[in-house]
DNA sequence: TCCTTGTCTAGATGACTTTCGAAGCAAGGC
DNA sequence: GCCTTGCTTCGAAAGTCATCTAGACAAGGA
């Protein structure tokens, strides 16, 4: 349970919501979560973010590398990430290294639950 | 191009891919998941999927009246969700019914599965 | 038949996104 | 100290999106 000095807390990160099968959200709830949904929605992003989470973390370099993309646009996705607090990034000496916020990715898994729906025993 | 009788099965609603922890997504598969996550990107259309993913099946007009925005707005937003392949709409006499594609919602939830990734072992 | 109500489509507009090249800053080697 | 390499920020061009009004179309009732 080591987690290196991480000391911002951001709000998204922790329990926000119930599933959102479970019960409508209201318009606050829709504005804390809608933000992560949008920043996987841009395939550039969702690359960059599998390559994140498959492994324990992994620098700037290697993902630049991945893409037929220059460096400011790539930069430009991973703030897009870091804002909506999916990843974190930590500078080491010459390299950037980025890794996945475990929590927040977490809990973008539970919204999607879709057991114990009405909807889910409705088309089941 | 009639919109009624969709009679084509949608390729996004059928397993795609493994979780996006598991190992990175390649491009093509990207390209056909990040348009779900596009349309849950929006707080109104997130609202939307979540009032229509906690019920059966629910009607056009209490999707309009529990929004601030005209009719025609709705209706974009939820087209967005059906060209997305999250949810399908029917029309029975004067209201037209909306109800989730509990296939594609499944397997939404199944990408972000965090359990036995790399980055959830470093990270726990 | 015509009217009303519910929903969708068309077209316009202002705001936001994606992308780039240029420039900046931080680390490390000469 | 100066240069190189890695990454980010800045500023601009081109494309996409959310929203509206106006209008069309479908179903049902007078």
């Amino acid at each position: 349970m080591s987690k290196q000095a991480l000391p911002v807390v951001d709000l998204r990160a922790v329990a926000c919501c119930p599933p959102i099968a479970a019960r409508p959200l209201d318009a606050g709830q829709a504005a804390v979560v809608a933000p992560m949904f949008k920043a996987l929605g841009d395939p550039v992003r969702l690359r960059l973010m599998s390559m994140i989470a498959s492994v324990p973390e992994i620098c700037v370099c290697d993902l630049t590398s991945a893409f037929d993309l220059s460096g400011p646009t790539i930069s430009h996705h991973l703030k897009v990430l870091r804002e909506a607090g999916l990843v974190d990034s930590e500078r080491r000496g010459t390299w950037v290294w980025y890794r996945v916020k475990a929590e927040a990715f977490r809990q973008l898994g539970a919204l999607l639950d879709v057991s114990a729906t009405p909807a889910a025993e409705a088309v089941a």
